[in-house]
DNA sequence: CGGCGCGATTGGAACGTTCCAATTCTGGGG
DNA sequence: CCCCAGAATTGGAACGTTCCAATCGCGCCG
């Protein structure tokens, strides 16, 4: 009649082993002050001899919480929303939560289901680091668990918050920067059909008609190759300057400019968007965005709503700065 | 006597409202043959009324099987690990089973608490890339555990298997490039006091007296500031080339160069090591490993291994080899 | 010397599932 | 008309905790 061997051991083995009840053993365990000190030498020796680890899945089961919170990352293969979710890491590890993740590489449907996976496994807050959810959707998600969407602001959701920069300002503090370096001819490549590349494009429109200049914008996606396919059209048009959607379409633009032979900043400016850490190094202008704040805030955001469900929606905006580096000077002399 | 508000329904309430026993619901809600058409249309539409979503952690509970693993990532700065994770998640997904993520930036000891929470959520195996754990934590951990290591050999442990590139071959590969070139001032800027640091240098070491030439290694770091530190050293000693020991750092020694004014690959070659995506935008020589794959790897050895817990440990090499750019060239002649 | 109070300890219900064994129902064959 | 096979359904135990209410033990006061 012995214990299968590969058992884990349970509170009652320790228990049995310490010579007490089950109760006790718990109530040791968490450290409680009602239980006398040989007792509690007793079972945490016993715990220790049997190698117990505690069962938090039991334990979530019916305390009802699971300190775990859900993070969604759109794609991974975007340093920033890795280094927004190296600040989610950060703030949640302070918070005592795990984070269950997932990432949605493919379609919105794909995405809806492991997001449902996360509130299957009852966790208690989300954060999306972008997604491709429509509005009922996210209602209907926020209305089951506290939420928060990083990179774009969100109203309107009750149970929703959302931390994000002001990506119409951003795209207008890069324009800006390239008039006062004498630019007339700025393009923008865009990234594609989405929100946030709307709103940048929107900054760059308004930016560039405020100066009394023709915008030009070309298209192009959130990756290295449609930064560099938007590249070899903007230069064909003769533009001496680029705005381009983010970081990584940025230094895409990079390499086709190389491979055209002109070099930067002399013939062609180049400005990024989000500030990925990187481009310090690349010496990259970027609009740039405090990333792992972002991270941190959601989270931070997140717990207060986890603790008061009910309260007001907030969007936390954070500061959208334009960093001046080598990748842009004065416009080039014709 | 109503039920709270915001309870979340159950079993139990589908049931009730169904007009049928919980087991039922349980058993339609599982697709099981057994149950008539017209009890699960009536329990489906329950349910949808409902809301009713099941919960993982009590399922997980009498089940004894989570459908979830562990990932431990040292550090979410160097954007390597996120490509590696990035494959983990995508094969994970099709294995069905989520990932609880943790980051251990900080020093072993966070680590190992990180993993013990894991361990605590009993997961059902345990990705590591890259770690700072003593070989009796490992085995500890591996002995309860299935669990696979990214980024380095590991033998002769019980229950672990391990997926990396052979980093000794890999620099060899670096020195033996460059020498083609004609360089014979070769540098290597170091990694630091850790494992894969040490085999890279080594590498590197070797090749440099195979070749008859004198190894020359300055002290660096897996970061930028240690490339550019590093770089800034090595070219002071005259070297026309620099062997860097990964590719964050050869970011950084880029940067350096440019400071100093010294063009590449004109003046100086530069390699990097590890083969992260940006790189090819960069024009950047590397010697490459295949990082989503080793995700994608490790995955699948880890669903084996939770299949056949004692079967034998593996070690799967992935190929390591030299991508050459545009930061490498032909040696300057003096 | 009997109770009282209080600290220490314990049994058992509960959390929301799964799944086994047992029960009920249905219709068809003898 | 009864019995039985098989399908459909059900009750209840179990998973490993937490925590409440109840009990136990014991020294001290009156």
């Amino acid at each position: 009649m012995t214990a299968s061997v590969s058992r884990r051991p349970t509170l009652h083995d320790v228990a049995a082993r310490a010579g007490v009840s089950k109760s006790l053993v718990s109530l040791a365990l968490q450290g409680s002050p009602k239980v006398a000190p040989a007792s509690r030498e007793a079972i945490l020796a016993a715990a220790d001899e049997l190698g117990y680890r505690p069962n938090r899945t039991a334990s979530s089961l019916v305390r009802q919480r699971t300190h775990t919170i859900g993070v969604h990352i759109l794609d991974l293969h975007n340093p920033v929303f890795a280094e927004i979710l190296d600040g989610v890491q950060e703030a949640v590890r302070g918070h005592d939560y795990s984070t269950l993740l997932v990432t949605g590489n493919a379609d919105p449907v794909t995405e809806r289901t492991a997001i449902t996976r996360l509130l299957e496994s009852r966790v208690e807050g989300l954060v999306l680091i972008a997604h491709r959810l429509s509005d009922e959707d996210l209602s209907a998600i926020a209305a089951e668990v506290p939420t928060v969407v990083v990179t774009w602001r969100t109203d309107g959701i009750p149970g929703l918050d959302s931390v994000a920069g002001d990506d119409v300002a951003g795209a207008q503090l890069a324009v800006d920067h390239l008039v006062s370096l004498g630019h007339s001819h700025i393009a923008h490549i865009s990234g594609g059909d989405n929100r946030i590349a709307r709103e940048r494009r929107s900054g760059y429109e308004q930016a560039m008609v405020a100066h009394g200049l023709d915008p030009r914008v070309v298209d192009g996606a959130f990756t290295e190759q449609g930064g560099y396919a938007g590249a070899e059209q903007a230069i064909d048009t003769g533009s001496t300057a680029l705005v381009v959607a983010n970081d990584l379409a940025a230094i895409g633009a990079l390499a086709a400019l190389r491979a055209r032979g002109l070099s930067v900043p002399e013939d062609v400016s180049v400005v990024g968007y989000d500030g990925m850490r990187l481009l310090d190094s690349l010496d990259l202008t970027t609009v740039a965005q405090p990333l792992a704040d972002m991270g941190r805030a959601a989270a931070d955001l997140l717990v207060d709503r986890i603790a008061q469900p009910a309260k007001e929606s907030v969007h936390r905006q954070v500061e959208t700065r334009l960093v001046a580096r080598g990748s842009s000077g004065p416009a080039p002399r014709r």
